[in-house]
DNA sequence: AAGATAGGTCAACATGGCTGACATAAAACA
DNA sequence: TGTTTTATGTCAGCCATGTTGACCTATCTT
């Protein structure tokens, strides 16, 4: 197994400075996804629908597959959300026009302009805090944030 | 509703480069909670599991309503989570001493030989990226993540 | 003595993961 | 052409982890 203590040496980084990224990430994502949650309770929808509405708003006329492959789930657990959007109005389907066994995915307006009012406000929370920290902080904080990925997972 | 562009101009943030924050933070969550997981998985647990390991690692005598806090979820929840913990030895409770009512909690050695575990992996693979970012990108990375929280959340 | 607080517990329900099995249509291939 | 693979969908059931509401005990506070 790795030994802190050895890296931190190497890296002047202390346990402690360790931690507190674990801990910074942890709060981060229970505050940014809890505004999210709110809001979308009042459509019946939840964070599995938000995440598929907001990948579909970002690569509209992707397959099922990328939408799997980006979400890291099963084709049941997205059937599950995804057959709720588009009874409910909130995306599209559309056969593939060269392989016609792919459904393209796409919001409608409806879809739309929900997946605005949410990103909106998250970007909003990180307009906010890129604006306090400045741009050199920015780019630290995305730098960071890529590196934490793993190699595979290329966005 | 929160006008991006106008936001945008003013910080010279483009909509793409406050999504790619957005985006960026779901993939390192999805990738860095993916590999405690596993490790998890191994010894029955579940990241609810990891989740009050961790703190009452980070916080020894720790109280129940404190843990409660953190963690912001209902204390049947935890409780579900707790009493497994207990059962298979994980962490250990007594009676405070001056206040009786509560229960002091902290891990047993087994406990924290889990507990250390798990953080050594994930404090590496923040080592690691901190090693390839720089002490400034770390910096930045810290600072905007702090205010990504919201404001009564000071960890 | 009365009320507030820390903690626990039971029951029921929702969300969103998972596995396994199976079906259909279209593409790709031999 | 016939066979196999692929993209997608679907049914059924299980599990982890969140929720609410009701109610209990022990202890502290007033």
């Amino acid at each position: 197994m790795a030994d802190i203590k050895h890296l931190n040496k190497a890296l002047f980084l202390t346990e402690d400075e360790l931690r507190r990224g674990i801990e910074l990430r942890f709060f981060a994502f229970r505050d940014f996804t809890g505004e999210a949650d709110a809001l979308l309770e009042g459509y019946g929808l939840g964070r599995a629908h938000h995440r598929a509405i907001y990948f579909i708003g970002r690569h509209p006329d992707m397959t099922v597959s990328d939408l799997l492959d980006i979400l890291n789930i099963t084709k049941q657990s997205l059937s599950r959300v995804l057959s709720h959007l588009i009874s409910e109005g909130y995306v599209a389907q559309k056969a593939g026009e060269t392989d016609k066994r792919q459904r393209l995915l796409r919001l409608t307006e409806k879809g739309r302009t929900l997946e605005k009012q949410v990103t909106d406000m998250q970007a909003t929370r990180f307009a906010k805090a890129y604006k306090e920290c400045g741009l050199e902080a920015v780019d630290g904080f995305q730098r960071v944030l890529q590196h934490l990925l793993n190699e595979k997972t290329v966005p």
